[in-house]
DNA sequence: CGTTCCTTTGAACATAGTCAATAAACGTGG
DNA sequence: CCACGTTTATTGACTATGTTCAAAGGAACG
């Protein structure tokens, strides 16, 4: 309980810095947190590390770097489901013998680490693991609606802010600043075009001025613009 | 621990009948389910009954009806995200105040018991519910494949045969028959298609000798050749 | 039996995909 | 640090899938 514990905005480790956005962790949870990061396991980039149909064994977070939800069709199209990124958990299941819904694949290096399991002296991290996953189907419904009601362009817009409010919650991006270590070949298998139609409407957001894009460095340089073009929707998951 | 157990088989309720294909229940889970139906409440069908952001109480189990999660945007564009089919679960959250993540809308009437607390003794009631959960995320990620991946044939071939599976489960559907209560426009709304398009994939998919559809009732009568055109995902959610 | 909602059809149009070629960036070994 | 091979980004011309607009035909329902 007398752990060493700074406040939550000076928080080094981003996905701790996250899990403690979405809910009030006591000190003893973010102690679990900074022991559970002492033992990362790291995932090479371009790598599958998880693979649909799988068993899971355990519930994991991640640390560092990009990694995505995939499905891949038998003629080779594939989709990808929805992003991992620091302070993401994965493999969370309330099932006796649960299987991966989905492959998971490493964009990035990604360093992951056993998610402590949740106990009764844990303030808040069994509820940061609740609001975490009600999150995540969050963006999994907003997914849905980008994909089968908006066009290119409101697609890329929409999934830009998203992407931004995701890192800034753990700190990796703040005014409409962060790196995206991503192919425009990716973002398309995000939004369902292809990479020449990714290519035309990144140029359209630049010549908007809503948009400067260079070596993996995004800047969004008039946030309120983009939130007129889109839903307002505040990522709020408890009443 | 007595009591009057059909065999699942011949299960007459369709909620409970899908809830014991998902996980073996005991006899006394499945007095508990029938005592719950025995409360009913009904939602008068083109209602929204539960909306986005709104608190959510307790968890709910759909009886019989046809309801959907919906998404309608500021202009009106509207993205139905999923259905909500007898056995299916609604509600259910594991953080402290919860709210719903999206509206619900009864397609037809709609009748829904409470879902009981799984409690120690309830012997596969929990693992049902966490089953049913992982199942509707299966369906989910489905979802965005299909809007991001698939054309418009694709998508009504692969989703046709989704409904017959989940309907099946509950006993609603064999052998390639099932009722349908929804207009081409929903269903345009589900597919991210117009509904003018819609009925074009409909009478190709007639004229393929794919599909029947009179008055709500849906026949397939090739499910062989079907499942040839759509990616085979058994829905596996436990190793 | 008229009203309303739903389905069906046609013609013109728009958004996004395909194919192909070039340019730029990146990584690697010498 | 440079040369080379590979991956990624960019551009153009053409095509295709799905949308829009509008109107007419059916079915359901009071």
């Amino acid at each position: 309980m007398s752990t060493s514990a700074a406040p939550t905005l000076f928080e080094s480790i981003p996905a701790i810095r996250r899990l403690s956005a979405l809910a009030a962790l006591s000190p003893s949870a973010v102690a679990r947190l900074r022991a559970a990061s002492a033992a990362p396991r790291t995932m090479r980039q371009r790598r599958e590390f998880v693979t649909e149909g799988e068993p899971v064994h355990e519930a994991r977070i991640v640390l560092s770097g990009w990694a995505c939800h995939t499905h891949v069709l038998r003629d080779g199209r594939r989709q990808v489901l929805d992003f991992l990124l620091p302070g993401d958990l994965l493999g969370v299941c309330a099932q006796s013998n649960p299987v991966a819904s989905a492959s998971i694949f490493a964009v990035t290096e990604v360093v992951t680490c056993p998610a402590p399991l949740p106990r009764a002296d844990d303030g808040g991290l069994a509820e940061s693991y609740a609001v975490s996953a009600a999150t995540s189907e969050h963006y999994l419904l907003r997914q849905v609606t980008r994909l089968g009601r908006l066009n290119a362009y409101e697609r890329m817009v929409d999934w830009l802010m998203e992407i931004h409010e995701r890192l800034a919650l753990a700190g990796l991006a703040d005014g409409g600043q962060f790196s995206m270590p991503l192919t425009q070949e990716l973002i398309a298998d995000t939004l369902g075009l292809t990479s020449v139609h990714v290519n035309r409407t990144l140029q359209a957001l630049r010549s908007d001025g809503l948009l400067t894009l260079r070596s993996g460095q995004v800047l969004l340089p008039d946030l309120c613009r983009l939130e007129g073009l889109i839903e307002n929707r505040p990522v709020r998951v408890t009443g």
